[in-house]
DNA sequence: GTAGTGATTTTCT
DNA sequence: GAAAATCACTACA
């Protein structure tokens, strides 16, 4: 069935229970109106990084010039930078100081492939562009500059485009060394785009 | 196919 | 000074 127009996510999306968001952003579309043109991408990955009482999440030991994003209402963009070398994009949930995020970990292309070729290891095939959210970042261009960004008035955004995964899959998040044993990482089962099984 | 490791710099202790 | 929500490359099977 062809899709009907996508819509734009507003605010109520952004500002509930994180794990809730987690699920429904799956197969939502990121887009990025870059100044080289427009960018965007099917979400099949994220993980919850939720409050003060988890310890893997940045907000853990309290507010900081680095995290401060998280503090704000659900809907802004909370960039970092990470091991000297990537960027990690994350989309800010809940209420005003209940600091919480998902980090965008994986994602299918969809506009932009062009643009997001230049940026990419020749090797790659396309279904891995964006296959981890230190990639994706780097295929977007998303630095310092756009961290802070409101999902909900500037040229960054989520969209429905009405393509929904078959099947979620929850697992316990990857790459961290505390808060292992939480199951807050979702993906889309089938997508090929996912950065690891 | 999997396993191990170097790159590179911000951030907080 | 050490750790960090990672990636790409190399070696080997």
């Amino acid at each position: 069935m062809p899709s009907p127009k996508p819509k734009k996510m507003h605010r109520s999306f952004y500002t509930r229970p994180t794990l809730e968001v987690a699920e429904d952003i799956i197969g939502m579309s990121l887009v990025y109106k870059s100044p080289q043109g427009k960018l965007s991408a099917r979400i099949v990955e994220v993980e919850a990084y939720i409050g003060e009482n988890d310890p893997a999440c940045h907000a853990a030991r309290g507010k900081t010039k680095r995290n401060e994003v998280m503090f704000h209402k659900g809907g802004y963009a909370y960039i970092y930078f990470i091991y000297g070398m990537y960027y990690c994009l994350n989309v800010v949930t809940e209420k005003a100081d209940f600091p919480a995020a998902l980090l965008i970990r994986g994602a299918e292309t969809q506009e932009g492939i062009e643009i997001m070729q230049k940026r990419i290891p020749a090797k790659q095939p396309q279904s891995r562009w964006l296959a981890g959210p230190g990639k994706l970042c780097r295929a977007f261009n998303l630095k310092r500059e756009q961290n802070g960004l409101d999902l909900t008035n500037t040229e960054l955004y989520l969209e429905n485009r009405n393509e929904p995964p078959e099947k979620i899959t929850v697992t316990t998040r990857i790459g961290i060394s505390k808060g292992r044993s939480l199951l807050y990482r979702f993906y889309d089962t089938h997508s090929p785009a996912v950065s690891r099984k």
